[in-house]
RNA sequence: GCGGACGUGGCGAAACCGGUAGACGCAAGGGACUUAAAAUCCCUCGGGGAAUUCCCCGUGCGGGUUCGACCCCCGCCGUCCGCACCA
């Protein structure tokens, strides 16, 4: 189990010296001694709890928490390195930095794993936990691990099934009937993504939809905030706030009643549309298989209910809905047209019509919208253009090539004859409202949205009990407060298919809050989405027994400052945490609206593929040869060659995986941590190589010599600032604070990339100056530059490589931890330049650089370029007509 | 089909607001040190031609704008991602 939270007042200080034993400096640099060793010194020091009550600016970062399934992967260790350096840098920088970590506990593969093996969730779950906090702390992160929570801790989903009964008294939840995934024989619902190809992805058994009462978050009340809220949201990546948007699908349209006359199960049907000022084209109304009128005549009509079922069984897979050709059956009832006296509009079942979008009815223009064009054709309907697209006369206008779905103006439509597209839209919404049909307006202008309400409901054991009861005289009661948490039975079996809370002999058997009678539980529990919809919110004041939330904590460190994860979250955690923010704000559990300001969506880690005779190889079990000619892969055990394959995401079945234990195990964690920062893009792929990560072991090494070599030399610590410096020491300063600049522009806006090309240069500078060195010409000024710039080394990789970092940092004399010290901010006037080379073009290509002063007017300038020899000889006597100059930046000599 | 992103050496990539294309790393080749290996250090490394100093070509392809384009505009080709009958 989890060890007990810490309280607040019981933390330790903030900082503190070390007294541990540290040896003395080796050749090499150890990563298998060293990082043991700070990460037990940080952790008995307690330097990385953060305290609610510290006075400092805050900073809240937060890397996605990770499913306890076992191990930890490379992707976490990208995703975990990236978070720590942000959280480090912040920490030097002075603020007041939230860095919390903590497990999604909940979910089906400890049900599965329960299945198999017999283990129960809970045990398999923390013993997970266990491995995995373990593997965490060996990558040295700076985390404030008095902070966890594991989200099936009863003292975690206790709070949220508060939060979820006060969602329920302000109007946010709702019980209706949905229909879903039912795999008949697990006995379970499915979410989309386990239907694969009709069948559900563990029984196989054909995937049937069913009706089934379900408890739904009102998610659409929020639609409109959702969408507008993405505006504010400047520091996410543009791609996932398009994501959202195409997500939450809002259109502008009119709901549109049709009379119906003659005999049937209804007098009139509502539709939805975008285009009212198609309607003169109008040639059929199209009804969902499962709309009211549809489902009232199929009672009567078997043909119908055939071709109804007929249709429900295509449609499951995406492959079926590509290639479904538009189906149609004539119900053999008519819709009057609204503006048209004799025209009625036959009315079809169809199977491109949704139930869920809309009213479930349309109204079809096939000379304006490709299905209803793709229908008509096949059922002979007419098609009667009404939109004359621009440079076109109405009377040469075509449907033979297809819809037309541009703007232009409008025929063939009586009294909208002439109009735009929208001023069309505008006077049918105009006219239908003023009238009435069945007691009500006929038309009525609605938003509406792609975005359905949230279906929590599970059944299944491993999650947040939905707290409430079912009683046969009160009907739906929620569980009182006092009452809470509901906790989970301990004793149940997996031995069947089906919700083991279900079956549970004496669980759901409780009496009626209200009228004291046996009532039952109910037996679903919570959608795990929910459990992350709010665990940032948690890690504010964990330690809140009483509450989900502390005011003053959630208004101190909300909302995250940079919040780092997967970009497969783009949609659905993200956007039902914001929903939650806002339910959250309404029932006056937090403040604001946007739990993110700021988003960054990390690539994956991939690995090339090694295919023998055998099938997929592990890279453990190849070895690489590097020849000439290219690189060639052969199998350890049984030497034969293997295919080298494509680049591909790290997976089990594919077997190209790495394990991050082997890595910090024969590498360390801060080359794990170096190389996962290092040559590509953040957002992007990164391609794990031993080759890479080797190189990485080597530049270590390099550091720790260059930071002993220049400790030789150095000045001891706090020594001032001689007055004068001579050349060498005046360089050697501007190539430190130059790099410090550098990595300070790079790693604020997560461009690790360059901050590690930044290290590399400032090294490689290093150690040139270094050989330009004797030992006996060392004064005060380049022993002072010396300390300095072995001091910036240390800090430059230390957010990035931070138990080398210390090594190095100790090494220098220094006896407080470099995790805890200051960042020595670069100063900019040192690194400006007072002469800047500019390029020479003539006509566009560069021929010459001259050297000018910093802020040279442009003749001056000009005459440098002119008088260059190289710019001369491209000129070839030929008159100059003009001199580009852009200070600071190029010149260009056009002829 | 709709929406979006991307395309630069052998490879991963840099290139700020339209201003020196290829920083930095990996791989490769050559050399120094060494009995040898490892480690370390130095040199070369987009293509072509003169053969270190010079010239031509080069950022998927074809056009355009500009003194100047990897960058902006138009049209293609290709790759990847998201959504998917949304009325």
């Amino acid at each position: 189990m989890l060890t007990p939270l810490v309280k607040s007042g019981s933390l330790p200080p903030n900082r503190c010296h070390f007294q541990s034993f540290w040896p003395m400096r080796p050749d090499r640099y150890n990563p298998r001694e060293s990082e043991p060793f700070w990460q037990r010194a940080w952790e008995e020091s307690g330097i990385f709890h953060s305290r609610n009550d510290d006075p400092r600016p805050k900073y809240y970062v937060l890397e996605m928490f990770p499913y306890p399934s076992g191990r930890i992967h490379m992707g976490h260790v990208r995703n975990y390195a990236m978070g720590d350096v942000v959280a480090r840098y912040m920490r030097a920088r002075g603020r007041n930095v939230l860095h919390p970590m903590g497990w999604d506990a909940f979910g089906m593969p400890a049900e599965n794993a329960a299945m198999q093996s017999g283990a129960h969730p809970a045990v398999w779950t923390y013993a997970n936990i266990d491995t995995m906090r373990r593997q965490l702390k060996s990558m040295g992160l700076s985390l404030d691990w008095s902070r966890e929570v594991a989200t099936c801790d009863p003292r975690y989903y206790k709070h949220q099934q508060k939060m979820f009964l006060d969602f329920y008294k302000a109007g946010l939840v709702d019980r209706k009937t949905a229909k879903v995934n039912w795999d008949p024989v697990d006995q379970t619902v499915l979410a989309n993504e386990q239907v694969i190809d009709g069948r559900g992805w563990r029984s196989g058994a054909p995937v049937e939809q069913r009706d089934l009462t379900q408890w739904f978050f009102k998610i659409t009340d929020f639609a409109e905030s959702l969408l507008s809220g993405l505006d504010t949201l400047e520091r996410w990546p543009e791609k996932v706030r398009l994501m959202q948007r195409n997500w939450i699908g809002r259109s502008e349209g009119l709901l549109m009643r049709f009379a119906i006359s003659g005999d049937g199960p209804s007098s009139m049907v509502e539709v939805f549309t975008t285009r009212p000022d198609t309607i003169f084209g109008a040639s059929f109304v199209g009804l969902a298989m499962d709309h009211p009128i549809v489902r009232a005549l199929a009672e009567k009509r078997p043909e119908l209910a055939a071709f109804c079922d007929m249709c429900r069984r295509t449609g499951t897979s995406t492959a079926d809905i590509e290639t479904a050709e538009k189906q149609g059956f004539d119900l053999g009832i008519a819709a009057d047209h609204p503006f048209l006296d004799n025209v009625r509009l036959p009315i079809y079942a169809t199977n491109f019509v949704l139930m869920d979008y809309g009213t479930g009815a349309i109204f079809g223009c096939p000379a304006h919208d490709q299905r209803d064009f793709d229908f008509a054709s096949k059922y002979a309907l007419p098609i009667v253009p009404v939109i004359c697209p621009p440079g076109v006369e109405p009377k040469d206008v075509s449907v033979a090539e297809g819809p037309y779905t541009g703007d232009g103006l409008l025929f063939n439509s009586h009294f909208l004859d002439g109009k735009t597209v929208d001023a069309a839209k505008d006077e049918i919404a105009a006219r239908l409202e003023a009238r009435r049909i069945d007691g009500a307006p006929q038309g009525v202008r609605r938003v509406n949205y792609k975005l359905r309400d949230w279906g929590v409901s599970r059944q299944r054991y491993w999650g947040c009990p939905i707290p409430m009861i079912h009683c046969d005289a009160c009907g739906v009661v929620p569980v009182p407060e006092k009452s809470l948490p509901v906790e989970l039975p301990q004793d149940v079996e997996f031995d069947r298919p089906g919700n083991p809370l279900d079956r549970h002999p004496t669980w759901k058997h409780v009496a009626c809050p209200t009228c004291g009678k046996p009532a039952r539980r109910e037996t679903d529990t919570m959608d795990t989405f929910v459990d992350s919809s709010w665990y940032f919110a948690r890690f504010t004041d964990p330690w809140n027994e009483a509450a989900p939330t502390t005011a003053s904590a959630i208004s101190n460190w909300l909302p995250v400052d940079q919040y780092i994860g997967g970009i497969e979250h783009a949609i659905l955690h993200l956007l039902y945490s914001r929903f939650f923010m806002r339910g959250m704000k309404a029932t006056g559990h937090a403040d604001i609206e946007e739990p993110f300001a700021g988003l960054f969506t990390q690539g994956m880690v991939v690995h090339e593929t090694y295919r023998g005779a055998t099938g997929w190889l592990s890279p453990a079990d190849v070895r690489i040869e590097q020849t000439a000619e290219g690189r060639r892969a052969f199998s350890l055990s049984d030497k034969g060659e293997v295919e080298i394959g494509s680049i591909e995401k790290m997976s089990k079945s594919k077997r190209n995986t790495v394990d991050p234990d082997e890595i910090i195990g024969s590498f360390g964690a801060d080359a794990a941590r170096w190389f996962m920062l290092s040559d590509s893009p953040p957002e992007g792929d990164v391609i794990w190589s031993e080759e890479g990560v080797q190189g990485v072991a080597r530049f270590m090494q390099r550091i720790w010599r260059t930071v002993g070599e220049l400790g030789n030399i150095a000045a001891p610590v706090g020594a001032p600032l001689p007055a004068t410096l001579g050349p060498d020491a005046f360089a050697l300063r501007k190539a430190t604070h130059q790099a410090l600049a550098k990595v300070e522009d790079d790693i604020v806006r997560l461009r690790f990339n360059r901050c590690v090309a930044h290290a590399n240069e400032f090294v490689n500078r290093l150690g040139q100056a270094i050989g330009a060195i004797t030992t006996d010409q060392v004064g005060a000024d380049l022993a002072f530059a010396a300390r300095e710039a072995a001091e910036a080394l240390a800090h430059l990789v230390a957010p990035m490589m931070p138990h080398l970092a210390e090594a190095c940092w100790r090494d220098l004399g220094h006896a407080e931890f470099i995790s805890s010290a200051a960042w020595p901010v670069a100063d900019r006037d040192l690194v400006r330049e007072d002469m800047i080379l500019l390029p020479v073009q003539v006509n566009g290509k560069k021929r010459d650089e001259v050297l000018a002063p910093r802020g040279a007017d442009t003749a001056t300038v000009e005459g440098l370029a002119l008088a260059s020899e190289a710019v001369q000889r491209a000129l070839e006597g030929r008159p100059v007509k003009r001199v580009v100059v852009v200070p600071g930046r190029i010149v260009n000599v056009v002829i």
